[in-house]
DNA sequence: CTCTAAGTACGATGGTTGTCGAACCATAGC
DNA sequence: GCTATGGTTCGACAACCATCGTACTTAGAG
């Protein structure tokens, strides 16, 4: 049993070493969050949805912030139109960095 | 767009009504970690491990942490042998209960 | 121009998490 | 019985996170 001790930051810098894992860290963080599962759900009809139409039993400023989680972990994006932010699913990047994965959550939560 | 609050307790309640969610969340959680998908990498070719056979960069007490995450996520299960607790992935019911799961994020990180 | 609707940004708060060290427990070997 | 060895448990701590309310921004409607 190794008994050394780093810092958070050596932390994250270790695990982004070793390719993809940082980021897939990211996904499965984001993804691990019963109002982030419904989101992405929602949106994995390939409907683009503004962020007020998931009737979502939060405050905005909550639903902001969950919306930005998955953003910056590359699962959603945003575009303004007019008044409302439209949000899709990156379905294709995602399938093509981790293949199966978005496939086998949709799947595991419609069970 | 709504306006409810509610507490914590609460909306894991609410979370796990819906069937499947709530472990679907936990797993992803517990993947969600460089060092725990370190562990189910390693674990993932089958061979049943002891605790300190990973030589993970952390304490012995930070490691036994981040197994009982696996373990009651249901990733990993642990049985007693001598001095050593041997670990073992739960790739069968996994793969049952959430098909396709496990084999994306490990193909993930191998990229 | 004013008002409303849809979000974002900020600050606060309570709960969770990852980490550590020290103490503890069980087993094997002496 | 004594002593390692391999883990667990406990208490502490700092960082992070989900949540809220309030204030702010931007765009369309009147």
């Amino acid at each position: 049993m190794v008994n050394v001790v780093i810092t958070e930051s050596e932390r994250a810098e270790v695990a982004s070493c070793e390719t993809g894992e940082l980021e897939l860290a990211a996904v499965l963080h984001a993804l691990s969050d019963p109002i982030r599962l419904r989101i992405v759900t929602e949106l994995s009809d390939g409907v683009e949805r503004s962020c007020g139409a998931f009737n979502l039993p939060i405050t905005k400023s909550t639903c902001s912030h969950h919306f930005r989680v998955l953003r910056e972990a590359g699962v959603i994006s945003t575009r303004v139109e007019g008044k409302s932010r439209i949000n899709v699913l990156r379905r294709d990047p995602l399938d093509e960095r981790f293949p199966g994965l978005l496939d086998a959550v949709l799947q595991a939560r419609s069970d």
